[in-house]
DNA sequence: ATTGACTCTGTGGTGCACCCCACAGTTTAT
DNA sequence: ATAAACTGTGGGGTGCACCACAGAGTCAAT
């Protein structure tokens, strides 16, 4: 069993956003001692913690991630997962489309200057 | 001289926008009548409010455009285009590496689920 | 003259995902 | 026993680029 401060250390979540995952029911701890109110994460935690910085680099919304942990048999991680992937593919088309405008804006710059 | 609406419709950006241009100074009308305080845009606005929706596009924020604005030589434009292109191309960069992070994810889940 | 459409200012709110702080209680190490 | 380090709660704040709205004044057309 983790107390915060260790489990942040090794998921790379700070403790703020530990408290934050906890209070939106998105990763509660594994255990809470009732009288002092600690949090205690376990090697499950840990698992679900480790997913959740996956899943966040791969830009799901906090509610995106509550929806994949609502669903304990993650059915809905993988159809997610594809949107995400369409997501992030249209991101990459629009960047590259931008880039191209930029080109073209700076050589027309370049044009003016002569 | 364009009033704020017909202006908001010809440049695309929404009356509010407008407003809060004229705010923060980077766009300001050309004049303002003195007893309504009515805003007026004449075609030097259009010129400049053009410019800023591309900068805009390009990913420049409000401060950035302010810069770009304050010299009317435009002398810092080309300097803060190539670091957006640069900044474009990172972002770029930054999403292929996480299309391939998500697609080695969703490889591996397949695995494990046979 | 009236009506409808327009404009102004000022203020508050939005969304996201946290971060920060004070103050109080708790644990751990010496 | 004491002090340092930790934890809790509750509340506020952040940044960005606006959007929304109320209430008052103004303009254009009939």
């Amino acid at each position: 069993m983790y107390k915060i401060s260790e489990f942040a250390e090794v998921t790379g979540l700070s403790k703020e956003t530990l408290r934050y995952y906890a209070e939106v029911k998105l990763l509660e701890p594994a255990y809470i001692d009732p009288v002092n109110k600690y949090r205690y994460y376990d090697d499950g935690s840990y698992f679900l913690a480790i997913l959740l910085v996956k899943l966040k680099g791969f830009g799901f919304t906090i509610q995106e991630m509550i929806a994949v942990m609502e669903d304990e048999s993650f059915a809905n991680l993988e159809k997610l997962l594809q949107q995400k992937r369409m997501n992030i593919s249209l991101q990459i088309e629009n960047l590259t489309t931008k880039l191209e405008e930029l080109d073209e804006f700076l050589e027309s710059g370049r044009e003016n200057e002569q």
